[in-house]
DNA sequence: CTTGACCTTAGTCTTAACTCTAGGGTTTAT
DNA sequence: ATAAACCCTAGAGTTAAGACTAAGGTCAAG
């Protein structure tokens, strides 16, 4: 397919899957006669997992880390690919830690907020810092 | 407490205390006879917050709509209030969502890695995209 | 009473991640 | 066969979130 095709099939601009293989994200690996893009059904899984990273809030650079992880056929390589693979695990595990922190510091809000109206005047961010800390 | 201190102790910038200022994110109630801003601990506990939304991945203009959270004293203000917090939240929650399955997908990536010799070939983050979009 | 650490504002610079523009070639539908 | 829709490159512009600089005021220690 392309580039106009993969890029609304993904809800992205050209220019933002150009920009990508500018920073060696993604190179379809075939052009036609004209010289235009041909993206095949793996790019579109590739480009999946990009926007899935990048809405996790990797930056393209750890992005771009992450594809290149790769089997060298050498069992040393391949320890190393682990332990970067576990780290960025560990780095996920603890920011879904800090979101399951934050989404409890929102509940509590919401629950306070009007649940009774007795109570409103505490109806703000601010009055539950305390209860977030006391998470954190 | 002044500036100094303040950054001091949350492991950032004057800058970066300077310029939440100017985003209308914290602004320090009182300045000493010199100009210097003086910081309690109340600053304390909401730049603890201001940091934990950003790590989150929350934008300063995000942050600062839920810094302006607050019950106006009519309940209709109030529901609004609530609605935006739940949304929010369901914000959040979305995003836990994703960095699960992104766990899941390093795992799978990590457990195929070296795990048994003789499937090596395999370890790359690429070979385990279609696990990945199965979860997806 | 001066030296060094700290603070002020205003303004410029930087980086990431796009986004747009100009100027041109290609494909497709009528 | 031509207009509309698509694609190309190169390079400039934009935005967020700071970092840095200049030029100066303040404060505590020796």
């Amino acid at each position: 397919m392309r580039i106009g095709e993969l890029s609304h099939q993904l809800g992205i601009s050209n220019d933002t899957l150009r920009y990508y293989e500018k920073q060696g994200l993604l190179t379809p690996n075939r052009r036609n006669s004209a010289g235009y893009r041909l993206y095949d059904n793996n790019d579109l899984k590739v480009m999946h997992f990009i926007i899935r990273a990048k809405n996790i809030g990797f930056s393209l650079a750890e992005i771009k880390d992450l594809l290149l992880i790769k089997f060298e056929k050498s069992s040393h390589s391949c320890s190393e690919v682990k332990k970067i693979t576990l780290e960025k695990r560990d780095l996920v595990a603890q920011r879904i830690k800090e979101l399951q922190q934050f989404h409890q510091s929102l509940t509590t809000l919401a629950d306070k907020c009007c649940g009774s109206q007795h109570i409103a005047e505490n109806c703000s961010i601010l009055s539950v810092l305390e209860d977030i800390d006391d998470v954190t």
